[in-house]
RNA sequence: GCGGGCGUAGCUCAACUGGUUAGAGCGCCUGGUUGUGGUCCAGGAGGCUGUGGGUUCAAGUCCCAUCGCUCGCCCCA
């Protein structure tokens, strides 16, 4: 038992969680097609260097939260965190900037070497969205409102609420980070230990401190909108007018930051209280210094990352399959036709299995409780009419339909 | 990395202050004779009590360590 559980932070999902996790990638990838994104599929992991050079040397995140390691050539590689990385560096590696803008989603596994926590593992799965090479906030809008589709589509619009927000161009938010440490700064003695860490590491992370000391002193604590720069205003103003025309509820929240330098303008998090202290659902930004950063050039970009699982957790109920058929040869004499009749009514769509085993009594009762919807039935009697019993579990009723009519049949049922 | 709670069949849980072959319900499998279900009856499989040490005549029960789960903190790209 022992050797046979899961790494730490990794699980294996299955059942209804699966149907779950299905049902959410399903519909991110129908919605990404329609909102006309490209699907892009990056490689699980990258040379360290990408991570790294997005991210900053010094920040705990390099230090301590990635699967980094070494292979058998010598090469450092991380598994990815993140999808925005893997996707810049693809524009890179592929030259996608001479093909202009680019609007690209994808999803898939990420990992994260931290301590598990509700809906927070140390492997998981995000869906991905970005538009790469828009300056406007018409790409920022954009994304929102795909975001908030999704969710709707989902079934989560009543049960998550947007959070927005600016951290201005570079000129702005430097401004106001200057503002703040000031500020601190003088406050240091009343400040918790976490956030006089902050102050030398990442100012505008005292914002959203949960220590009630720290908290006490925001109310007295500089505000962006005096450190905005009319371009900044400007972007928010056309973000917060876009929304507002599509009629998407959002509040704003000056508490919501991003820490690293290359974020820019808009930050925006979609957030519910059922999921404890990792209450964030769907998140993201823009991120014009991100590409430059890495080594290209200048390239302005905003995306989002949704986690599939708790997204999955979410779901107000489970999503509905296909009635089920199950069809129940009776003798040797009849296996080669019902290898043929399952054959030929799965190709036509129907959802089938085959149950071979014991008898009629016990099949019957499986089938039963896995929740079957018809029982087929094949013995010598109805091969010999070219016909099999259809039963129908729920009601009981059952009666001879022939082969040649048993799709229509089905599907006839399927909408009952 | 730090702190609190918890680890007994697949699942939910029992086992008096340490005391003999660790139990129950649900689920699963088989049977109750030939092709008709969810009920009922009978039987069966399935646990090195997370793992490793220690204390004791005796450990599921006490002690230590470790692994995992869980709720927070740090972090959240």
């Amino acid at each position: 038992m022992s050797r046979l559980q899961p790494v730490r932070g990794t699980r294996d999902i299955l059942g209804d969680e699966a149907r779950r996790f299905g049902h959410v990638v399903d519909s991110f990838r129908r919605l990404a097609d329609v909102y006309a994104f490209e699907e892009i599929i990056t490689p699980v992991f990258e040379f360290t260097d990408v991570f790294r050079r997005t991210l900053g040397e010094t920040s705990d995140v390099v230090t301590k939260e990635m699967y980094s390691f070494e292979d058998r050539s010598g090469e450092m590689l991380t598994l990815r965190p993140e999808y925005t990385a893997g996707i810049a560096r693809a524009w890179l590696s592929n030259g996608l900037a001479q093909q202009g803008t680019a609007k690209l989603a994808g999803f898939g596994p990420m990992f994260r070497y931290e301590r598990p926590q509700k809906g927070r593992y140390r492997q998981f799965h995000q869906l991905d969205a970005e538009i790469i090479g828009v300056a406007e906030p018409t790409a920022d809008i954009e994304l929102i409102a795909f975001a908030w589709q999704l969710l709707a589509d989902l079934g989560l619009a009543d049960s998550v609420t947007l959070h927005l927000n600016t951290l201005g161009d570079p000129e702005s938010r430097q401004a106001y980070r200057t503002a703040l440490v000031d500020y601190f700064s003088a406050h240091r003695d009343k400040l918790s230990d976490d956030s006089r860490a902050r102050l030398e590491k990442n100012p505008l992370r005292i914002l959203d401190s949960k220590d009630p000391g720290d908290r006490a002193l925001l109310g007295e604590a500089p505000k962006l909108d005096a450190y905005l720069n009319a371009r900044s205003r400007d972007f928010y103003a056309a973000v917060r007018g876009g929304v507002e025309a599509l009629g998407i509820p959002y509040i704003h929240d000056p508490h919501l930051v991003r820490g690293l330098d290359y974020y820019t303008h808009t930050a925006f998090e979609f957030i519910t209280d059922a999921l404890g202290a990792q209450g964030t659902v769907l998140g993201g930004g823009r991120y014009d210094g991100l590409i430059a950063q890495m080594g290209g050039a200048p390239t302005p970009g905003v995306g989002w990352a949704a986690g599939i699982e708790r997204l999955a957790m979410l779901l107000p109920e489970s999503p509905a399959v296909a009635p089920l058929s199950i069809l129940m040869p009776l003798g040797e004499a009849v296996a080669a036709r019902a290898w043929t009749l399952a054959r030929d009514l799965r190709a036509a769509g129907v959802r089938l299995d085959i149950d071979w085993k014991g008898n009629l009594k016990k099949r019957l009762n499986r089938a039963a409780r896995r929740g079957a919807r018809f029982a087929l039935l094949l013995g010598e009697d109805e091969l010999a009419k070219d016909a099999v019993t259809l039963r129908d579990l729920e009601s009981g009723a059952q009666r001879e339909v022939p082969m040649a009519a048993l799709v229509e049949e089905l599907e006839s049922h399927d909408r009952v």
